[in-house]
DNA sequence: ATGAAACATGAATCAGTATTCATGTTTATT
DNA sequence: AATAAACATGAATACTGATTCATGTTTCAT
């Protein structure tokens, strides 16, 4: 486990890693159907017998690989922020220009919670149900946000501003946009969102 | 209704409307012990005991105004509501240009938010406990926000582009904003916020 | 002043559901 | 093929907490 290569949080071990390919097979399955029930009902109205006949298991085989219905909560969080981040770094790695990079993640980020309604609605509910873990999802961004800015600053690809302000508003309007494809199920495509806000970030709105 | 002057919704029938000075007091009682209470321990872990014992009545009593747990939260995602756009209609109403009223909004907003985390927390949980009092909240400011958008654009005041998703990636980076005060405690300024996002807005971060 | 309507009480009900556990079954190793 | 470790089962446990209700108390119109 820890998984050498990524190097993630090394603090809290998990209920029970598996020791064998069924073991493993039957934790995914958990998991999985975890993402779709909670993100369907919400955390309180997603009973472990619900998780666990969506995966096709025994009630109390839930407990062989996690310990509270809480773990298995936090655990969908974050590969969430690991599934995101990833994604988007993916889709701006060989991008030099900072506005063009922008358009690229914001446009791989709304393709990705298009494709992940399920895990969008969990991270917002972690807000209260793990709020340790919400802050860890967002902070993470944000440190990636603001380095990245602020290089491009620094390079002079972008006008000068506080950092750390615009990130969050940046993440603002990408949290925005992706609730009006999950939550509010817009018709518009998502090329035409990003283009809109591609111009509104570079641009702004003054004639 | 799309709000012709005030005139909210008419539709459902609260659980019982007092009838005197008390049963006024004591609705009002409890309603507040309910923001407090939902808004720090989110809506699961908010017992109607806890709420009651806040308000300092009987358990009993809750029942004699809301028929249910989630009729008394419906009402203060409503009343959130309604304090907000009246907040921010005050703050803007004699602005002519449409950035300036841009700029005062969001201040407005925020110290809005500052002084009621709990509001901002409970709209959040809107999402999973009453998913439409959540999408009647932000589709109300949308309305609004697209309409200012629009007539803005025809007097030429700000550049052409798509008002609704203008106005969501707006609302966007004030809620992202305004989740830095309530969640994150960042010490920043609110007035430094403001300029920055106010910045971004009018001129984009294009060097 | 008085009776009916409003309001208030808090103990009892009732249902749901997270978690545990005693008991089997499967897998991997020897 | 034998055995210990892993894995799986589902019924039983244990507890929480929303809602109800029978019984008072207060308010107010007459």
């Amino acid at each position: 486990m820890r998984t050498a290569g990524q190097a993630e949080a090394p603090q809290k071990v998990p209920g029970n890693q598996p020791k064998t390919a069924r073991g493993e097979a039957t934790r995914k399955a958990i998991l999985s159907a975890a993402e779709r029930v909670i993100g369907a009902k919400g955390y309180n109205e997603a009973s472990i017998g619900h998780i666990t006949s969506e995966a096709g298991v025994a009630q109390g085989t839930f407990y062989i690989y996690f310990k509270t219905k809480e773990e298995v909560f936090s655990e969908l969080v974050l590969e969430m922020g690991r599934l995101v981040r990833h994604t988007i770094a993916d889709a701006t790695q060989n991008i030099q220009n900072r506005l063009e990079a922008e358009k690229a993640g914001l446009s791989a980020f709304l393709e990705f919670v298009r494709a992940h309604p399920d895990l969008y609605r969990i991270v917002q509910e972690a807000l209260f149900v793990d709020p340790e873990a919400y802050r860890e999802y967002y902070t993470a961004f944000e440190d990636g946000y603001r380095a990245g800015l602020s290089a491009a600053e620094a390079a002079g690809q972008i006008s000068a501003g506080d950092a750390e302000t615009r990130a969050w508003a940046l993440m603002g309007i990408a949290r925005a946009l992706g609730e009006q494809l999950v939550v509010f199920n817009t018709e518009k495509p998502i090329p035409d969102l990003v283009a809109t806000a591609y111009d509104l970030i570079a641009n702004g709105i003054k004639p």
